[in-house]
DNA sequence: TGGTACATGTAACATGTTACATGATTAG
DNA sequence: CTAATCATGTAACATGTTACATGTACCA
């Protein structure tokens, strides 16, 4: 019951948990699909936030259901929790980007194995980027004005990963290797 | 002297103690300045790093200097460490964006606190933005060829930002509120 | 001589990752 | 009946954060 302040974590299983009651197991689900892009969590981090948060009373367990499921519920005090995080000043965003250290110290990698690593993580946003944009094309008319919210994170992907992609095609040949086209 | 693997901070360390010797907070200072924007650590992480690393022989602590100054310098054994290290694949980045967390539950944040925060994170991001285009056009001329690793980390920032902005610009004014121009 | 910047380090805790153990239900 | 999938949970550990305690040297 104490008030220990959410983290973003919690927070988002709580906004979740506004739509209708879920089990962990769909929490993981709905997280990954719908925050996994541009917030990661696993499925330990679900169980033990749920965990927490029916201690503090933001959540309430219900009966187990099929499969031994256990659905949460969110309480009137998680609504208030929830409303009182998600209107705070968010925290600004961390980027951990391995292959930027690769580059970074590129001198001590081997030239075409700098290429064979860029040119790998070339092709993983490329069809990333694929991705996004085919789920972009599939929205039916009216979306804009229906999931504003849900549309504007993706396209925040399709951004970033133009973006990506156009940073590495303006890499020069010493990281990037000789030109292949 | 156990073979436990490097981690990319710890391997972080060993790229600049190439370049010289260096203490841990010669070492926070330099990392925060070079991979700061997209590998962030803390002073404490770095101490324990090094730490560690002493106790696997992959640097060693040289004679305290003034104020203390504990310097490190990198041995053989982490040379090799490093080398290993920073030829394997890189883990792909973590993207962790609290602002698209405020985004996607935007339906719970009164209007007007919701395009308030959008409005100060864009401003944010536009002086990076300024701040990464300025130290691009301050790059002597030859410097791409000098030192191209950098300024390809440097360039990432430039197009991470860019997009940034034009994903801010294009938000619906349902997020971003009426329009102000 | 007192404040500020330099410098090291620890402690406590929060968060994130990986691996495992266990059981329920369904489909073939 | 059995393999696959659904589902919960714990344990152990790695990493990241915040706060604090201590001491050194410079400079106004």
């Amino acid at each position: 019951m104490t008030a220990r302040p959410l983290n973003a974590t919690a927070a988002s299983l709580l906004g979740f948990l506004h739509e209708e009651p879920m089990s962990g197991w769909d929490l993981v689900a709905t997280a990954q699909s719908r925050i996994g892009d541009f917030w990661s969590l696993t499925q330990s981090q679900v169980y033990r936030e749920l965990a927490a948060m029916a201690a503090d009373g933001l959540v309430e367990a219900q009966e187990r259901g099929r499969r031994d499921r256990r659905p949460y519920a969110i309480t009137d005090a998680g609504r208030e929790a929830f409303a009182e995080w998600v209107a705070r000043e968010p925290d600004p965003e961390t980027i951990r980007f391995p292959l930027l250290l690769t580059v970074m110290f590129g001198r001590h990698v081997p030239a075409e194995r700098l290429a064979a690593i860029v040119a790998k993580h070339r092709q993983t946003h490329a069809d990333r980027l694929a991705t996004y944009e085919r789920m972009d094309a599939a929205l039916p008319p009216g979306a804009a004005e229906a999931e504003p919210y849900a549309i504007a994170t993706l396209r925040f992907g399709i951004a970033y990963e133009r973006a990506m992609l156009g940073w590495f095609d303006a890499l020069p040949p010493t990281i990037a290797g000789p030109v292949s086209s």
